[in-house]
RNA sequence: GGAGUUAUAGCUCAAUUGGUUAGAGCGCCGCCCUGUCACGGCGGAGGUUGCGGGUUCGAGCCCCGUUAACUCCGCCA
């Protein structure tokens, strides 16, 4: 037997007990003759005692441990001495005096020490099983447990049915760039890994399943970022005969079970909802963050007739002119007012008019044009104060959206907007376009996907050609400015589903091609069906407190798709790549 | 594809305006230590300052190039 007890069990009731104990060295202080060590396992601490005078050969070789050799011991619960119990252990009331040790493996020096400051990433995420042993990296494995725990149990009880769908699929020409898999009995020919289980579970509504879920991997070929990564998690949902409220009061049970099992609070639903459209103008953002205010005015009609060519201009072109008031940051740096400009511009800006209010007055290049009604209109819509800085925005309505939306989150984070770190703003949004255009390829791309649901009263405007009109039943739940899930309703009608196809500019030969099966399905007997899927890596962020995704994933790849611990990708031999029919060209 | 930040001992970091032998803490090795909990004390080993070039009497520090990591933009239905 290896133990009787884990690190974090034994407890001041357990006193007098003989007990195993299994684990690793985790700190060991040798005072020439009685040595303490701090025993670790998965579950917490336990100091065991050695002591020369009671077991003087066990003592003897317990002078010879070093961290994270791998130990079992067996011994007597004691009381720590009067004085000296630890406050900071669960266990801190007693001790184990060990009279039986057996050494299971030793430890080579480490590369990096587990108890001190986090070692630069590349050489934790080499040692990752290493770097895993540190209870913050427990917590983070464990919180990824019950979040599963926790969804599988809540949608089991809605119904739900869990069902898995392969991850060699096809290639589609829509969304993320995929990873391409050769096949070797069929030369020539490439799987695609799945970029989500879109198609499969929409098939599975059609087969009746009615209601599915899955804990899903999916694969993008895209660059990562600090949220982002080549491999994520995805609670995939989707549901025949329901509508947009059903989903959402579901995943708002959902959510309020996964927090309630995490993190322990209570959060209040159903959760505020916002269209696309009034997000964008009130918060630049179609996921914003709703932990702070500083929002976008219309300053439209003001200006009308303005002086200011800048904003004249704009307002002609059938644009708009709008501003966020960043109170309290006159006192702005000429560096971050570069920096919040550099911003702008790479939004999509031409330029970034401000005015600073400071000792009464208003600094800015651009007062001098306003006229003494402007400045009371102007002073009256944004609540002007002393103190006050006033970033502005002319352009087209999406351009000064954007730019000033991406100037709240920078005034945000210079003037700590945010006080509470563990406040928790969620919130719905709703109506997304169905299409947007993409000027650099001339076309019109699905915003959500090319099966999205565009809104009844808008499939007018659909088959007159006009694509930017129209709406979809698509919804984004967002948390903190963190878009954490996405869906729509879904199209179930082989002839609707066709006139999107060629809104997109997928041509019939190409519809036949990559979506046959779906076309052919929806024309034997689909219901009305639609889903969402959770991005389970981003809210275990939110959850456990990470700016970085790596952190809540066991065995991530790094910002370029490498996997440092198995050192992948790596080259195969020829022999691998002839049965595959490959060849690499090499530069 | 573009931009920014960073790179000094096994790890985390220092090193004044360019100045002589590049330091500290932790870890490692040896010795000492019977109530610690980041135990303590004494001693020791350990460096091509990412790499290549340049400026200079002299470069960890300045300049150019390059590599890598991270972050951001593009991209991510």
């Amino acid at each position: 037997m290896y133990r009787t007890h884990h690190c974090n069990q034994l407890r001041a009731a357990d006193v007098g007990q003989t007990v195993e104990l299994s684990g690793w060295v985790a700190s060991r202080r040798d005072h020439g003759g009685v040595i303490f060590i701090d025993l670790r396992d998965r579950e917490g601490i336990t100091q065991i005692v050695f002591r020369p005078e009671s077991y003087p050969d066990v003592a003897k070789e317990a002078h010879s441990l070093h961290d994270e050799d791998v130990i079992r011991i067996e011994g007597k619960v004691v009381p720590r001495l009067e004085g000296t119990a630890n406050p900071k252990l669960p266990t801190g009331e007693i001790e184990v005096v060990v009279s039986g040790l057996t050494i299971l493996n030793q430890c080579a020096p480490l590369p990096f020490q587990l108890d001190a400051n986090l070692s630069n990433e590349d050489l934790r995420l080499t040692y990752r099983y290493l770097d895993l042993r540190r209870p913050a990296m427990v917590r983070q494995l464990k919180a990824r447990h019950i979040l599963n725990r926790t969804t599988r149990n809540y949608l089991d009880r809605e119904g739900f049915l869990e069902i898995e769908t392969p991850i060699l699929s096809k290639s589609t020409p829509e969304g993320a760039r995929e990873f391409l898999v050769p096949s070797r009995v069929m030369p020539g020919l490439f799987y695609a890994l799945a970029q989500s289980p879109q198609q499969y579970k929409q098939l599975l509504m059609v087969a009746g399943a009615e209601r599915y879920f899955q804990i899903a991997k999916c694969f993008r070929d895209e660059d990562p970022r600090a949220d982002r990564i080549t491999e994520l998690t995805q609670i995939d949902i989707e549901a025949s005969f329901t509508t947009q409220e059903d989903i959402f009061r579901l995943v708002e049970g959902l959510l309020k079970e996964i927090f309630a099992a995490t993190r322990e609070v209570t959060i209040p639903t159903p959760f505020p909802r916002l269209t696309y459209q009034e997000a964008m103008d009130r918060f630049g953002s179609d996921k914003p963050d709703l932990r702070f205010g500083t929002e976008l005015v219309n300053l439209s009609e003001t200006f009308r007739n303005s002086q200011f060519k800048v904003f004249r201009a704009a307002l002609d072109q059938k644009g708009v002119v709008k501003a966020i008031n960043a109170k309290g940051f006159a006192n702005i740096t000429t560096g971050q007012i570069e920096e919040v400009t550099n911003l702008a511009k790479q939004a999509g800006a031409k330029g970034l008019a401000f005015i600073k209010v400071e000792n009464g007055e208003w600094k800015s290049p651009i007062v001098k044009f306003f006229s003494e009604s402007e400045r009371k209109s102007l002073t009256e819509k944004m609540g002007i104060e002393e103190g006050d800085l006033i970033l502005f925005g002319a352009d087209s309505w999406e351009t000064v959206c954007i730019v000033l939306g991406r100037l709240r989150l920078k005034v945000a984070e210079f003037t700590k907007l945010i006080t509470d770190p563990d406040e928790l703003k969620f919130l719905w949004v709703t109506d997304f376009p169905l299409m947007s255009f993409d000027p650099a390829e001339n076309k019109w791309n699905a915003m959500h996907h090319p099966f999205t649901r565009p809104k009844t009263e808008d499939i007018p405007s659909l088959e007159q050609g006009e694509f930017g009109k129209v709406r979809a039943v698509a919804y984004d739940v967002v948390l903190n400015g963190v878009e954490i899930g996405g869906g729509s309703l879904r199209i179930h009608e082989s002839d609707l589903q066709q006139k999107v196809f060629s809104a997109l500019g997928i041509s019939e030969a190409q519809q036949k091609r990559l979506f046959q099966h779906l076309m052919s399905a929806f024309s034997f007997g689909a219901p009305p069906h639609g889903g969402i899927a959770l991005g389970i890596d981003r809210l275990l962020m939110i959850i456990t407190g990470t700016a970085n995704i790596r952190d809540v994933i066991a065995f991530p790849k790094n910002s370029r798709g490498q996997d440092l611990m198995m050192d992948a990708p790596a080259e195969v031999t020829e022999r691998q790549l002839r049965d595959l029919s490959l060849a690499v060209r090499r530069a």
